[in-house]
DNA sequence: CAAATTAGATTGAATGTTCATTCAAATTTA
DNA sequence: TAAATTTGAATGAACATTCAATCTAATTTG
């Protein structure tokens, strides 16, 4: 695969995240991804089985592309709550800088258009951030609960902070962010 | 209009709501919906002038029916956090409860089916809500920080507790929404 | 009261459109 | 020149919507 056709798959890919953020899951035809990505319908289907293979693959990059946009100059010494603080703003900022991929998640992480593999593949780069709640748990930084369930809330109030920008509610500003991260912290650590 | 036909009305709305939790928003002809509702598709016309008017007026319904259950058993004269958690209990319940009205709108509340109007119609249910949690940062009982930024941490926890309950990656014990929903007030409580 | 009339409800086959996918042929690359 | 890539028109399936015909029940008329 030389540049010239890794540079066309992407231009699918990229395509296809745009256009589905646009116009939603059900209303982007593939003759449009054609146009939009500038590679004919055939050639999408030399380098794609189908229209949901490209969905699917999209998502597993979107969903190891968020893991590992945690980590963003993660160090293992630092004291807890500084990485605590480090991840939960690392994937706000990804999520708030990247508003076609929130909304290209959110509306697959739900749809029975994305493989059961390709959902269990994208739980698998969580790994490591679940490992790090679980340390925390084990450490007595955080309060004494499941793990999978303090993932979720922090998730959540991610999420839902991003959420609020995209849909134009209120502008979030560096001010809105420490203290939504303050606000999960404080509701998460021991004592 | 007769009980017939609200009756048929009724539902050609809940064979839609199963069907797109079921098999997305995408993926639901009205053919099916014909099936699963017993209304034959003329029918379903004649009732609806679309099928996306079909699903925004789900929309619009849900979006009430929601609003609604997290004021069961709201009393205005009892100690602020405890109307705090009632309503975190309450919002959460509803959406443990009505597993396909969560999944349903999920998919809605970002795809470009649901028109600026539902959309807009839909925040005014939630006046209530918002004006809780004014009436929390004005009287102290909640950080200084934007009601609308704490609406959204607080629905994200709630839809982030919900989901995870969805995922089949944890059941939800009373222990686990006691748990979440005083993780979130203390997060949000001054002080 | 029974027959006739009417309006609304219901049907599902027919319509025209849109879609994902294919493929024979043309072009590019090695 | 052989293999790989690319094209876009062609294909057939699936879709939302329409509509002429039929049924139902309520209302009017003789």
């Amino acid at each position: 695969m030389d540049v010239q056709s890794t540079d066309k798959k992407q231009r699918i890919l990229d395509a296809t995240l745009e256009l589905i953020a646009e116009n939603g899951l059900h209303a982007t035809p593939v003759s449009q991804i054609s146009k939009r990505s500038r590679v004919s319908a055939g050639t999408i289907y030399h380098y794609f089985p189908s229209k949901e293979a490209i969905i699917n693959h999209l998502y597993l990059d979107l969903k190891k592309e968020m893991a590992d946009a945690a980590f963003q100059g993660y160090d293992i010494k630092a004291p807890y709550q500084e990485r605590f603080f480090l991840m939960w703003q690392n994937s706000l900022n990804y999520q708030l800088s990247k508003p076609t991929k929130l909304s290209f998640i959110e509306q697959c992480s739900i749809s029975p258009l994305i493989s059961e593999e390709a959902k269990e593949a994208g739980k698998r780069y969580h790994a490591p951030l679940a490992g790090f709640i679980t340390e925390g748990c084990e450490s007595g930084h955080l309060k004494k609960m499941d793990p999978r369930l303090i993932l979720s809330l922090i998730h959540g109030t991610i999420i839902g902070t991003a959420k609020l920008q995209l849909s134009g509610l209120l502008d979030i500003t560096d001010e809105h962010r420490v203290g939504a991260a303050q606000a999960c912290w404080d509701g998460l650590k021991a004592e």
